[in-house]
DNA sequence: AAAATGATCCTT
DNA sequence: AGGATCATTTTC
């Protein structure tokens, strides 16, 4: 287990490799409260501009208070963003300046503060506390107001943790953007393949 | 200016 | 299968 703190250098390639180099990696988060955290079990990489399922799909620039601004500077910054007016989704920026591109971490199987976790989701189920893009962030704590924060040193940040065998990584399309055409195909969603701890087990190869 | 639409979750 | 709930995007 190695506990370093994944530096700049990491995030500064493309989504794609970013989401699978994430799976078995260590997001933590030190709030008031406590310190929450998980091994990221599920990633999904949104590849920029030539990427239809993508924010920034089409974008050329940043442009006056958009909520993908903060994909168009470096990599290893949060993208976080409110989804059907009610939870809330957290990104891994990735590559570099100028190519608005990200990672959404969408399950981690419970490591620290599961207590604090299981209140914050009003549940007592380790099993649905963060199987989900919008049940980690409430399990964490992660809110609009961590829009943009530097993972390399803050209140989240991200660990090296262990390091997950192509065995036991598996591709596949991703979840609930039907609507991107060609695009929702891509094998863009990458899950450990025999965890218990994932948003669901829909597509599974 | 108004309507539609989600990178979701929970309950029925 | 359907509802919650609102910023962004699309349409009029």
């Amino acid at each position: 287990m190695d506990d370093s703190v994944l530096e700049r250098e990491f995030y500064m390639e493309g989504a794609v490799a970013v989401a699978r180099k994430l799976l078995g990696k260590i997001l933590i988060l030190r709030s008031r409260e406590g310190e929450t955290s998980g091994m990221i079990t599920e990633t999904e990489a949104y590849a920029g501009r030539e990427d239809a399922a993508c924010h920034s799909y089409k974008r050329e620039s940043p442009s006056a208070g958009h909520r993908t601004n903060v994909m168009f500077g470096p990599g290893g910054h949060a993208y976080v963003y409110l989804i059907y007016g009610m939870h809330r989704c957290f990104n891994v920026v990735a590559n570099t300046p100028g190519l608005p591109e990200a990672v959404l971490v969408r399950a981690l199987e419970p490591r620290g503060g599961v207590e604090l976790m299981c209140s914050r989701r009003g549940t007592s189920k380790i099993g649905n506390l963060c199987g989900g893009p919008g049940k980690l962030c409430q399990a964490l704590d992660i809110t609009l107001a961590d829009y943009g924060a530097d993972l390399c040193g803050g209140r989240i940040f991200i660990t090296r943790g262990e390091d997950v065998p192509d065995g036991d990584a598996l591709a596949t399309r991703r979840i609930n953007v039907d609507y991107a055409g060609e695009a929702s195909g891509y094998p863009y969603r990458f899950v450990i393949r025999e965890s218990r701890f994932l948003s669901t087990r829909r597509y599974v190869v």
